[in-house]
DNA sequence: TTTTAGCACTCTCTGCACGAGAGTGCTAAA
DNA sequence: TTTAGCACTCTCGTGCAGAGAGTGCTAAAA
C-alpha cells in the first residue's frame, strides 16, 4: 500500500469525520474554510486528487466532492482511528443502565443488545455465553405426566438444557431421581466421548437416558454460538443511504438469517480472542449485500469456560471510534458478568 | 352502519381484491374491462362515490381511482370473506416443513414463525406457550462452584426457570438435594399464594430458598407472554407503501418493542380464545403507527395448560383470505404439538 | 519545487411549462 | 335506473434553462 503524506492523513480523516457527520460529499473549498487549514483549497485539491487516484477517495460524478472508499475507511481504522477510549460519563452512563441484569447472564445479553443500539445508533445482537465445550456436571429427571419425564441436563459453565421425553412404561419418581443420581455420579466432569462410552456400562432406562445426554452434549459442542439476540434493527432506516429501501432490506435480511450470523461469527472470532475488537468494512468484497453495511464485533466471556460474541451492524458511514470503543466496553461488561457468574463472587437475585 | 346494495358488495370485493393485487387504484372503466361486468363504467362510478361518501373507499386525488378504507377492509374482512380454508396442497406444505420440530416445542415455534413469513410474505411472530398460572411441580439445587447454586424450578405445564444463586455458605451437594426434595413434597400443586404460605414453617435456607421459588413464581403468573420469535422482518420492505423508509421504520419499531407486544396480546387475546383468528385493522385508530398496517392474531394451546399466540404484521394491503387461513391452520399445528407434548402422546426426540 | 489564483468545464438539482393519460362527476337522453 | 357524452381535474414524464457546487488545468508566485 502506497504511504500517505501526513497532510494527506489529516485531510482523509476530516473528510471521514465530515462525511460521517453530513452523509454528503465534502469539496475543497468547505474543508478549508470549516477547519481552517493553513493551505488554499486548490492545494487542498492535489492531495485529494493523489488520494483518489491511490483509491482511498471516491466522487460520485465529477462536479460533486469527495467521499472515502472502503480502502479510504478501512486505513482510517486501521491506522489513524488509535485506541480510543469511551468518555468517563457514558461509560458510567452505560455501566448504571446495565446495572440491571444483576448477575442475570440472559437479561445482560438482551440489556448490553439494547444499550448499544441506543449508545451507537446502530442495530445490535449479541450471543448468549455458552461452553466451549459440553462437560457433564449433573442430571435430574423429573417425573410429570404419564409416562412424559422432563430430563434437565446441567453442563459445567452454568449451561442448562432441558428435554420432554416420552418413556415406553412409567416409572415412579423415586426411581428416577435414583437412576438420575446414578448418573450423574458416572459421568461427572465427562466430556461428550465419555458420556457415550458410560453408556455400555449400563443397561435398561439408565443407557437410553445417557444415549440422550451425549446426544445433547453433542449438539452442544456443535453451537457455534447460543441463543442471539437482536435490537436496534430499525436504527438503519433512518440513514440517508438506506433510503431507497432495497438496500436495507438486503442488509436487515442477512442480519436476520442465522446462518450468516453463524458464518460470521464462526470466521472472525477465534473463541481465544476476547478483548480484541474486529471491524468488518462494507463486507470486504466478500457479502456483497453488505456493500453499505460494516460490522464491528467482539467477543466477551470467559476463555476456557464459557465465551459469547456481541457486536453491532451499521453503515459504512459509521462513527468507528465511539462505537468500537462502545462495543469494547459493552464486552468487558459482559465478561464481568460471565466471570462473575461463575466464580462465585455473584450475588445472584439473592441480592435484590 | 349503512347497508351496502349486493352489487355494491360485489365492487367492493373487486376493489379490495384488485387493490391487493396491484397496490394502484382502481378506476371503473378497468373494473369493467377486466371482470366483465355486465354494466357501464358510469353505473360503477356511481356506485363508487356512494360507498366513497358511505367511508368504503377513498380517493388518493380527483382524477385517480379508489382505493379501499381501513372501514372498506374492515367491512369486506367481516362480512365478505367468510370462512376461507387454506387448499390442501399449502397445507400438506406447511405440515411437511412443520414435521421437523418433532415434539420439540421451542423449535415448532421457530418454525411456525419461518412458516408464516415465508407463506404469506409478512412479518410473523410467535410467542412460547406458558402456564396460565404457575403451579409449583418440582425443585432441584445443584451446587456448582463454590457457594454458587443452581436452582431448577419445573412448573406444572412443563415451564422450566433456572436460577444462580450465591448463598452465604457452603453446602454439601447431599444437603442441598435433602432440603430440594423436602421443598418438593411440601410445595407440591401449590400456587404463588400457597408457597408464599409455606414460608412461615421453614427456617433457615429451605425458607430463604421458598421465598425465592415464590418470587419466581409471581413473575411467571405476571407475564403476558414467554419469549417472542419473529421473522420475515423483512418482507415488509419490498411493499410499495413502504418505500420511503419512514413508515416502514415506525412500523418496524414498534414490532420490535417488547412493550408493545405485550400490550396487543393482552388487550385482544383472552387465553380462552384458543382456535379464534383476529384481525387488527390500520391499528384501528389506536396505534398510529400502524396506521399502514394490519395484524392477524391467534392464540394456540391447550386452555388451562398453557396457551402462547401468534400471528403476523403486514401492510393493510394483505391478502386477508390467505392470512387468516394461514395463521389459523398453523395455530391449530402448534396447539397440537402442546398438547401432544404434555398429554404423553409425543415422542419428544426419543423418537429420532 | 511547491503552492496558489484564475478560469473553463462538468455535473446535479430545481423549477417550470407542456402534453399525454387516466379517471371522475355531471347532464341529458334512453 | 342505466348509460353515453363531455368537460374538468389531477398526476406523471419529459425537455429545458439557470443556478450552484466542485473540479482539473494552466500559469504565475513563493
Amino acid at each position: 500500500m502506497q504511504a500517505l503524506t501526513e497532510r494527506q492523513e489529516t485531510i482523509l480523516a476530516l473528510i471521514i469525520h465530515q462525511y460521517i457527520d453530513a452523509a454528503q460529499p465534502v469539496g475543497s473549498k468547505w474543508l478549508v474554510d470549516k477547519y481552517h487549514l493553513g493551505v488554499s483549497p486548490a492545494t487542498v485539491r492535489n492531495e485529494m486528487a493523489s488520494m483518489t487516484e491511490a483509491g482511498f477517495l471516491r466522487q460520485p460524478h465529477t462536479s460533486a466532492g469527495r467521499i472515502p472508499t472502503e480502502k479510504g475507511y478501512r486505513f482510517f481504522v486501521r491506522s489513524l482511528l488509535g485506541e480510543t477510549e469511551l468518555p468517563a460519563n457514558e461509560k458510567r452512563l452505560i455501566s448504571h443502565q446495565f446495572h440491571q441484569a444483576r448477575g442475570d447472564v440472559d437479561e445482560g445479553g438482551r440489556l448490553a443488545a439494547a444499550v448499544l443500539a441506543r449508545h451507537s445508533r446502530v442495530a445490535s445482537l449479541v450471543t448468549t455465553p455458552h461452553a466451549d465445550r459440553a462437560i457433564f456436571k449433573h442430571l435430574e429427571l423429573i417425573n410429570t405426566r404419564g409416562n412424559q419425564v422432563l430430563m434437565v441436563l446441567v453442563l459445567m459453565g452454568g449451561d442448562v438444557r432441558q428435554q420432554l421425553l416420552a418413556l415406553t412404561s412409567t416409572f415412579e419418581q423415586a426411581e428416577l431421581s435414583q437412576t438420575a443420581q446414578k448418573l450423574t455420579n458416572a459421568a461427572q466432569n465427562k466430556s461428550v466421548k465419555g458420556v457415550a462410552r458410560l453408556v455400555e456400562e449400563f443397561d435398561g432406562l439408565a443407557a437410553e437416558i445417557l444415549l440422550l445426554v451425549a446426544g445433547v452434549m453433542a449438539r452442544v459442542d456443535g453451537l457455534a454460538a447460543g441463543e442471539v439476540v437482536r435490537d436496534g434493527l430499525t436504527n438503519f432506516l433512518g440513514e440517508p443511504e438506506f433510503a431507497d429501501t432495497t438496500s436495507a432490506r438486503e442488509a436487515l435480511r442477512l442480519f436476520e438469517e442465522r446462518s450468516f450470523l453463524d458464518e460470521v461469527l464462526a470466521e472472525v472470532l477465534e473463541p481465544a480472542s476476547v478483548g480484541a475488537v474486529q471491524v468488518i468494512i462494507g463486507g470486504e468484497g466478500y457479502w456483497k449485500e453488505l456493500e453499505k453495511c460494516s460490522i464491528v464485533l467482539a467477543r466477551y466471556g470467559a476463555p476456557g469456560l464459557a465465551t459469547g460474541a456481541l457486536g453491532v451492524l451499521g453503515p459504512t458511514r459509521m462513527a468507528y471510534g465511539r462505537t468500537i470503543s462502545a462495543v469494547r466496553y459493552v464486552a468487558g461488561l459482559m465478561s464481568d458478568l460471565v466471570i462473575e457468574s461463575f466464580e462465585g463472587q455473584g450475588t445472584g437475585r439473592l441480592a435484590q
